[in-house]
DNA sequence: CTGTTGACTGCTG
DNA sequence: TCAGCAGCCAACA
C-alpha cells in the first residue's frame, strides 16, 4: 500500500462519507494530518471535479453547515443533491447540521 | 524560484 | 454580537 498523495486522500475520505451525513473541511484536514489547513481542502476539492471516482463534494460544508461551495457546482446544485439525500437545507445552511455531522477520524480510528 | 490565490477556521477587538 | 485579521498548505503563473 504506496502513500497515497494527499489530494488522493482527501477524495477517498471524502467517497467515504455516508449517505445522509455530511462533513467539514476542518475535519477532513484534521483526518488528513493537515488540522489547520480547511482551505487547502476547499481548493482540493475544486479539482474534485477531475477525480475519478467522483467525489461527492456536495457531502463537504464549512464548520457551520453552510454551503459555501454550491456554486461551484455546474450541472447539479449542490443543495438539490443534498436533499435528495434526505437533507434539509434552509437558507443556503443545512438544518440539524451538528446531528448529520460525520467525523472521518472515526473511520480512521 | 517567488508571489498570489483559494469550496476555511479561530482568535481578537 | 458582529467585523476584521492572521494562519495554514498546495497548485498555478
Amino acid at each position: 500500500m504506496a502513500n497515497k498523495d494527499l489530494v488522493d486522500l482527501v477524495y477517498d475520505l471524502v467517497r467515504k462519507v455516508p449517505v445522509g451525513s455530511v462533513t467539514t473541511y476542518g475535519l477532513i484536514a484534521n483526518a488528513v494530518g493537515l488540522k489547520s489547513s480547511a482551505r487547502l481542502i476547499g481548493y482540493i476539492m475544486n479539482h474534485a471535479h477531475d477525480a475519478y471516482p467522483s467525489v461527492p463534494a456536495h457531502r463537504v460544508v464549512n464548520r457551520n453547515g453552510l454551503l459555501t461551495g454550491k456554486h461551484h457546482f455546474k450541472k447539479s446544485s449542490m443543495q438539490t443533491l443534498l436533499e435528495a439525500e434526505g437533507h434539509v437545507i434552509v437558507n443556503d445552511q443545512i438544518q440539524d447540521f451538528k446531528n448529520k455531522l460525520w467525523d472521518p477520524m472515526s473511520l480512521l480510528e
